[in-house]
RNA sequence: GGUCUCGUGGCCGAGUGGCUAGGCAGAGCUCUGCAAAAGCUUCUACAGCAGUUCGAAUCUGCUCGAGACCUCCA
């Protein structure tokens, strides 16, 4: 079988393509990150979790990674036109809060949420408000270039006039004309010199807590420019990959494209990657929505549209279950079964640990080819844009393989010793190195695994002089406590902690 | 209104012309002191209509339905 080479859906092409990097061997990544005024809902773990794995799949390909995430901390209009309110400025009045204290609150907030979903952190992770020398550098350039004029101390992008050089809306395939033709009329847009024209600097009205000098005067950077400033920064004027969610296409990255194209000669980046929205009852869930779920009562089950608590795990094995730009759409049903499909994945995983080779060739060669193309094509899916969903489908079908020799229905000896091998070292290097899963349900007590150690120890004894009475009373208490055991064929007691 | 996407069995979802997706739930059987787990077997699909084709969930058209973006948004 050939090598696959990996091949990713570009949305600026809407293509699929081979994916070749600028400097072989490296890869430059830039992700969207979160606005920290608020706390993170299920939505939010989608890019994140995604981007999770894109990056650590590149890694397992033996590329070295640059992977930049910003924290948006500067805050943008609640309202374009009406009194231009720093959605951070405005929250932080609301609370009593110093603004950055909301911003430091939420950063640690998002942090934390990160690392329960078991991401990596990024290598660079920049701040809106450390780069505004950087930002304010960049507006001065587009306005040197002509693309941008300044109106009472705000500074706009002039869309029109680089509509006329520059495609503008190829990657959200959106045509100008229809942009002027339905772009809403509102308040005090009189500034703009046309309506689809974005703002790069703004003016701060006295009101406004967070506030930088400027050539222009005291103000604030626009939305799309920090990610243009920071991503210039840190991975060059061209870089290989630009993620982020289906939303953030337009405007916000098809402004990235002008503002980059503008200062820098050049399409930010090669390959454009979306991550699809994840949906509540068929819609986008969403603030605007008022349908989010924070992720914080994911985790507790404090919801009313909550039926129990599900782990980080279960929610990042539901993510995966689903190609990623696809929608996935929430529900109680769908979790229990992420749920309970993830812990007879990871349990035949923990069983596989422990299997042994048997003596010899493969006894039976049909399973071991099966079994091997089953494991090659783990590669093909993933070189595939990323299938996670096909390579956790072939797993599941490898699991009653693995339960089958364990419990003797598959003689030890019918997959080689090197199928066996490669079989461990696939299950190894996609669970937990590549999909990030890790055993939630460990117990991290030594002391706790010694006393139930002795319990099955003394259960062992009752139930040979057969008195199960005892036996079961030390059976259900321990599941009471979320202990669960498990008499094996062989003799032997299994026992997971939920 | 403009642009675009989607509609798969009880639920979630793979899948771009012919071959079983997969998970969860349901049913039966095997194993087991019982239970759980596991194994085996099994029931529900491709929104509707028409067309292209030897053959379509997969291509084309229409109808119905849902959603996204056009404003902050993952």
């Amino acid at each position: 079988m050939s090598p696959s080479v990996l091949k990713v859906f570009n949305s600026y092409t809407r293509k699929k393509e081979e994916f070749i990097p600028i400097t072989p061997g490296h890869v430059g990544m830039y992700v969207c990150g979160p606005t920290v005024s608020g706390e993170s809902h299920l939505g939010h773990a989608r890019p994140f979790i995604t981007f999770d794995f894109i990056y650590r799949y590149l890694l397992h390909l033996g590329y070295k990674v640059r992977y930049v995430r910003n924290i948006t901390d500067a805050g943008h209009f609640e309202e374009e036109g009406r009194e231009a309110e720093d959605k951070i400025a405005k929250k932080a009045v609301l609370e009593k809060l110093e603004p950055m204290e909301l911003v430091q609150k939420y950063t640690n907030l998002f942090h934390w949420a990160m690392h329960q979903f078991n991401n990596l952190d990024p290598s660079i992770e920049p701040t809106a408000t450390g780069h505004i020398v950087e930002q304010i550098v960049m507006i001065e350039k587009i306005i040197a270039e002509g693309y941008a004029y300044v109106v009472n101390g705000s500074v706009y992008f002039d869309v029109k006039k680089y509509a006329a050089h520059y495609p503008y809306g190829k990657l959200s395939g959106r045509i100008l004309d229809d942009l002027l033709e339905t772009t809403r009329d509102l308040d005090g847009q009189d500034e703009k010199h046309n309506r689809q024209d974005f703002a790069l600097w703004k003016a701060a009205p006295e009101e406004h807590i967070m506030r930088w000098k400027s050539p222009w005067g005291e103000g604030f950077p626009g939305w799309h420019i920090e990610c243009s400033a920071m991503s210039t920064k840190y991975l060059g004027e061209e870089f290989d990959i630009h993620g982020g969610g289906m939303d953030l296409q337009f405007p916000h990255h098809e402004s990235e494209i002008a503002q980059s194209t503008i200062c820098n000669k050049h399409v930010p980046a090669r390959y454009w990657l979306h991550n699809n929205m994840i949906t509540l009852n068929g819609k986008k869930m969403g603030k605007s929505y008022g349908n989010q779920i924070m992720l914080t009562q994911m985790f507790s089950g404090d919801h009313p549209l909550l039926q129990q608590a599900y782990s980080p795990m279960t929610i990042r094995f539901f993510i995966l279950q689903t190609h990623y730009r696809s929608t996935l759409d929430f529900g109680n049903e769908a979790l229990q079964g992420a749920e309970k499909g993830l812990k007879r994945l990871w349990e035949a995983y923990d069983v596989l640990k422990k299997l042994e080779p048997g003596p010899g060739a493969a006894a039976d060669a049909g399973l071991d080819t099966r079994v091997n193309k089953l494991l090659l094509e783990f590669d093909e899916f993933m070189n595939d844009d990323f299938n996670t969903a096909k390579v956790l489908a072939n797993m599941f079908e490898l699991t009653p393989v693995i339960n089958s020799i364990r419990s003797g229905h598959i003689a030890p000896g019918a997959l080689s010793a090197a199928t066996l091998q490669t079989l461990k070292t696939y299950f190894y290097n996609y669970l937990e190195k590549i999909f990030g899963l890790k055993d939630e349900s460990a117990a991290d007590d030594n002391k706790l695994t010694g006393v139930v150690d002795l319990l099955i120890e003394i259960r062992k004894d009752a139930r040979k002089r057969k008195d199960y009475a005892t036996s079961d009373k030390i059976r259900n208490q321990l599941q009471q406590l979320g202990i669960v055991l498990k008499d094996e064929k062989d003799g032997g007691v299994s026992y997971t902690f939920a």
